[in-house]
DNA sequence: CTGAAAGCGCTTACAG
DNA sequence: CTGAAAGCGCTTACAG
């Protein structure tokens, strides 16, 4: 069944159907309502092919996962806390907003090619990026390709730096700073003051918001950035476990953790309770992100909540906004997070 | 930078680009080298849709997930431990296998619509579709339009009741029935005797055949099938919260309860413990599926580990195989799964 | 208000 | 081995 056809049975021309089929105002309520009674009839659906060749939008936006460290394993993104939710979001608000949705996952630089090819063979109308590794060179490359785009957890100063025309691009971040700041003048507050941290990749823009945050504070709050006590945890679980049990092997250790992921603060906890150091009687824990597991588990752990739902629908709405020319000005969106306090962290005493 | 201009470049035609590019037998390699030398300079990557509308392949399958009872919660798929996996699951081994994938969930019986649209624009070379409420009306569609599709957890008699021509379509299952019995007679194992059970959906395959498999062993081990011991899950936490509750509340319950999800499993272990019914002193819990959660909680959740991994990844390797024609005969699969036993569950004594 | 025609960028018989 | 041409199914100026 072709537009052709429809026509032919209604009595039109090929035109008059594709007018109806988009809306188009000068047509006769009469007439719209014979084709439309045909195109009902025989359930028709215009070939989305042809109309994207004709220069039709394709209604689908392109969501690309990129997760350089992860190589290795069989299932990737799976294993990752915070792109599953991510991508369970994103297809939802999209899908209800009537478009679809087509997924590539980058692990190697190779990948990228996928993400280019996917604007280049015009299979999107724009995309969404998340994930570690979003280097300059990418982006740059990929504004100058005027597609509309959103990039979630990025350093819009380095945006800013670049002498290009972004007004398909928007910015879509959580406010990590505020958030770990948040956290560890809670922990401050509690009576702490050898604080530690289990970093994040540093290529990350939270990553590294997470860290300066952390810093500032105890600079602020007059307490020591003590080197033994900042590990690498890189937001890998694995890496996380390592770090901890080396921690906790080397003996001593701070009165409290703040961890930049949950992902990490969950292994640190596993590695710390295997070798009989009890959360948080002994040390104290805090996480990032809230994910689900981190008010199932025991002790429940503190963690500074991020807003992934608002981020997600965000970006959704930004890059549809973007494909239809809504908006054509370059915008940045920053989400407040939550501190939510649960059982990973004790008061320390006077004397403690 | 379209076709023709390759082909001016390489001073060739554009037929001649297009067998390069297709890979055609009869073209000298010296000719394919020069072609291929000017795509690889600029970059070309044809239009998808020019090439889908000329008979192409698109390259991409879809994935669509069926959630038709959760329609009110914000986030959907998101809330379910089930698809998450699944969908992270297929689209890493589709996009390392070289395809897109066009996800869309279906939560009312207008969204199924989507899913025509997909195959009928021609967006997917071939679909999978997993979730519940695949009734055999949709089914019969979907076959009847004689693109490739696998259907994952679904009664192959009833495919078999069809007289349609099915050599397009592949199933894929878990061996519930088989996963199920294991986990009723290691608790009979263990001495219980009043065995419950949280049923899942019925109107899902597996949700059948985990409650049948739970009456066959209980009958075949001489056990009464006690009425006020089955409790209706529908695979959902919150559901499963009330019935548990409900149980704790009416004061008897069994020694042990066989849910048929954990996410089923892991609410009712809040719900009594809210109670003080303590896991597993006083009652003893199994969940199906084997989430990552399961074994990170307090006390770990024993549970039948669902194949997921290899179901997600056959899925995917089946319709690729059926939009190449590589296979062409309706074909089943259908995968093991394994109790894993942690420690919600404990030994009666004799005389208890 | 509406139809005939050109065009979107490919692929693939058809000739040669 | 390779080019000219038709065709895939739409949309959209262009005329009228």
């Amino acid at each position: 069944m072709r537009s052709e056809d429809i026509a032919k049975l209604a009595g039109v021309s090929r035109s008059t159907v594709s007018r109806v089929i988009n809306n188009y105002a000068n047509v006769p309520e009469a007439t719209k309502a014979k084709v439309l009674r045909i195109i009902e009839q025989y359930q028709y659906e215009p070939n989305s092919f042809a109309r994207a060749l004709a220069g039709k939008r394709t209604d689908t936006i392109g969501l690309f996962a990129i997760s350089m460290n992860e190589r290795e394993n069989a299932s990737r993104i799976y294993q990752n806390s915070y792109f599953g939710p991510i991508v369970d979001l994103v297809v939802d608000t999209a899908n209800s907003l009537g478009y679809y949705v087509l997924i590539h996952t980058v692990y190697s630089p190779g990948d990228f090619q996928k993400i280019k090819q996917a604007y280049q063979q015009k299979r999107i109308d724009g995309g969404i990026l998340v994930g570690t590794q979003k280097d300059s060179e990418l982006v740059r490359e990929m504004v100058g390709q005027e597609a509309p785009l959103v990039l979630i957890d990025y350093d819009i100063s380095e945006i800013m730096a670049e002498r290009l025309n972004k007004n398909h691009l928007a910015v879509i971040n959580s406010m990590d700073y505020e958030g770990t700041v948040h956290a560890i003048e809670y922990l401050i507050g509690l009576g702490h003051r050898s604080i530690g941290i289990m970093k994040g990749r540093m290529s990350t823009f939270s990553g590294r918001e997470r860290y300066v945050a952390y810093e500032d504070t105890l600079r602020k709050h007059g307490l020591p950035l003590q080197e033994e006590f900042i590990l690498e945890g890189d937001f890998l679980k694995e890496t996380a476990y390592q770090e901890a049990e080396r921690l906790a092997v080397s003996g001593i250790w701070p009165t409290a953790l703040f961890c930049c992921n949950d992902d990490m603060a969950i292994s640190a906890m596993e590695a710390f309770t295997a070798h009989d150091i009890r959360i948080p009687d002994d040390l104290s824990v805090v996480g990032f992100d809230d994910v689900e597991l981190a008010g199932r588990m025991n002790p429940k752990l503190t963690s500074v909540k991020l807003p992934i739902h608002e981020m997600a629908t965000a970006a959704v709405e930004k890059v549809i906004a973007l494909c239809n020319a809504e908006e054509s000005a370059f915008s940045t969106l920053s989400f407040p997070t939550a501190l939510i306090v649960r059982e990973s962290c004790r008061e320390l005493k006077e004397h403690e």
